[in-house]
DNA sequence: AAGTAATACATCGTAATGCGATGTATTACT
DNA sequence: AGTAATACATCGCATTACGATGTATTACTT
């Protein structure tokens, strides 16, 4: 089962959707680092937001790992949020030095979009 | 020595840093290749090229490499061209193929813009 | 004459990270 | 009883930028 589905990337494997992954990779982090200074949120929301607003599709696999990072860098903070039914929520907020961060990221991108534009 | 800049690396270990890494990483490709469009390159003048036209700074351990691999994925095609003197230079050209991903890889990049926009 | 820098190619090993597969638990719908 | 949605999480693979390193030629500098 496992070789199947490595095969399948294999053959699947195509220049351009790798370099849309690698592409999403380096935009990922601005667009969620966003979205929480907007709101606080938690991870499965953060997933179906990014969908929504930014037409940015990810999964658990993607989210939850870089979460975690993100907090040890010290840009995020994080609260348990016990629910009235189901499972506890894990609500993630900017710290300040995430907010400084952000900041900067906005002024990187600012400066690669006149790269791009001359393209 | 190696166990020195490895330290060094670790100390120096930024977010942004490394953030700024993963979005060359995702935007070095279109630029590549929209450069060998516009005028077949040998590997050093495409690092020339890429500082002096979007201030994009690479090395050679990063342009070698990806020359070949979009050879082997069939978007360019290289031959050697003897100089009167000196190393011979390898000049790449965009193949059909090429030309086809590069136009694909700009409407990708035109849709994110637009969701990069609203942030 | 010797040393450094620029030009020109290339490879190795490490670090970082998205994502598929997988696992667990709860609630709701069919 | 079974599927789907919600909500958390980790493991392992594939990809790739980059520092370090190597080789060869030519030009400039001390």
């Amino acid at each position: 089962m496992y070789y199947f589905f490595y095969l399948l990337r294999i053959v699947k494997s195509d220049f351009i959707k790798n370099w849309d992954t690698q592409l999403r990779k380096g935009l990922l982090p601005l667009f969620v680092l966003h979205i929480i200074q907007r709101k606080e949120q938690y991870g499965y929301e953060l997933i179906v937001e990014l969908k929504a607003t930014a037409s940015f599709e990810v999964t658990e696999s993607t989210i939850y790992p870089m979460l975690t990072r993100m907090t040890k860098d010290g840009l995020l903070q994080s609260r348990w949020v016990e629910q009235g039914s189901g499972i506890p929520r894990k609500y993630y907020s900017l710290t300040p030095e995430g907010k400084k961060k952000l900041k900067e990221m906005k002024q990187v991108i600012q400066r690669l979009f006149t790269n791009l534009s001359e393209l």
